[in-house]
DNA sequence: GCCACCGGTGGC
DNA sequence: GCCACCGGTGGC
């Protein structure tokens, strides 16, 4: 099955975890980043609080995980989702160009290679559990900010689908027919003029997905590090009000499982990394096996996310430069 | 030369 | 296992 779009989602609980949200605001609202290896404390607000997330209960359901999923009334989620693939509907969407477009991916053993990109938004009610399609990257990053305090429900969708409620039938259901992750909540929406960006990598890769902030010179941004040097040398951004506790490199998780690569085990010792027997026998035990793709109720495990990590962790000084691993790794990673 | 994309590493 | 950072590199 060839797909080229993702659909992500944003989990969020309405309870307790508001709490920790909003200490960690404050916390990053400090115009200082300070690497957390660098920090004296072992400050509770920077606990993280581990939260459900969950497959959508629109799924067709054979799945047996159901069990699972109870006590996770008040959930809400969203998504993004590629409207192109499964039949619009009535909803007009426009998605954003950067991220509507499959790309080509150019890394070596993959040139011809089509890359997920994201289709479109959407979020799920939180009282009927239907997904609702979210006309829109910045009304979807708008809902997300927030979504712990203020959950969305399918009323809310009101405002760009009139007369819109529970009884309606969902946008679109998880039917494996896309790439569907679930998105973190309430990261901030980015500073005016600023993009966050989201790209998909490849199946298979060593992680899922990369977040950028482009600033307003067009400047690329990669890390909480980057932002802040680019803060420090722009001080105009930060006159304006820009601080770090505008940006968060979370990424989503995908909900098919074995889409990024397991990290094979690490021993202890260092020096295994030098024996390439050692090194090889771990890529063979990936497995790439079940994919489940296209089995609704299937592709949707439960997920403990950490959804409150304070944005400052773990920092590292300086890497020693070490060395690369060889072509063998690479030639392997296809199996 | 730039940059998008990926892998590796280290920390937790 | 997850996350964050960043170096490498092929393609443009």
């Amino acid at each position: 099955m060839e797909r080229d779009h993702l659909d992500l989602a944003t989990l969020g609980k309405t309870d307790h975890n508001d709490i920790h949200g909003s200490s960690v605001a404050s916390h990053r609202d400090n115009m200082k980043y300070e690497p957390k290896d660098l920090r004296n404390s072992a400050d509770p607000a920077f606990n993280q609080n581990p939260i459900d997330v969950t497959s959508s209960p629109e799924r067709e359901d054979h799945s047996t995980d159901d069990e699972d999923n109870q006590g996770e009334d008040a959930q809400k989620q969203l998504v993004l989702y590629d409207p192109a693939a499964v039949g619009a509907g009535e909803i007009e969407l426009v998605p954003d160009p950067l991220d509507s477009q499959p790309r080509r991916n150019s890394f070596p053993n993959y040139t011809s290679r089509i890359l997920p990109a994201v289709g479109a938004f959407t979020v799920q009610c939180a009282n009927c559990f239907k997904w609702r399609l979210i006309p829109s990257k910045e009304k979807y990053e708008k809902i997300r900010e927030h979504i712990l305090e203020q959950p969305f429900y399918c009323e809310t969708a009101r405002e760009w689908r009139a007369g819109v409620s529970c009884d309606d039938p969902p946008d679109l259901t998880q039917d494996g027919s896309r790439l569907w992750a679930i998105d973190k909540p309430n990261i901030a929406q980015p500073p005016p003029g600023w993009e966050r960006l989201l790209r998909i990598r490849g199946e298979g890769g060593t992680r899922f997905a990369d977040v950028y902030y482009v600033a307003p010179s067009g400047k690329r941004l990669r890390s909480m590090i980057e932002i802040q040097k680019y803060l420090q040398e722009h001080p105009e951004y930060v006159a304006e009000g820009v601080s770090m506790s505008r940006f968060s490199f979370q990424i989503p998780r995908p909900l098919q499982e074995n889409y990024v690569r397991k990290r094979p085990y690490r021993p202890a010792l260092a020096h295994d990394e030098d024996d390439p027997v050692k090194r090889i026998s771990w890529i063979g035990s990936d497995g790439g096996t079940d994919l489940r793709l296209g089995m609704p109720g299937l592709s949707a495990p439960i997920y403990r996310a950490p959804l409150f990590e304070p944005v400052s962790q773990s920092l590292k000084k300086k890497r020693t430069p070490s060395k690369r691993m060889s072509n063998t790794d690479a030639a392997c990673k296809s199996s």
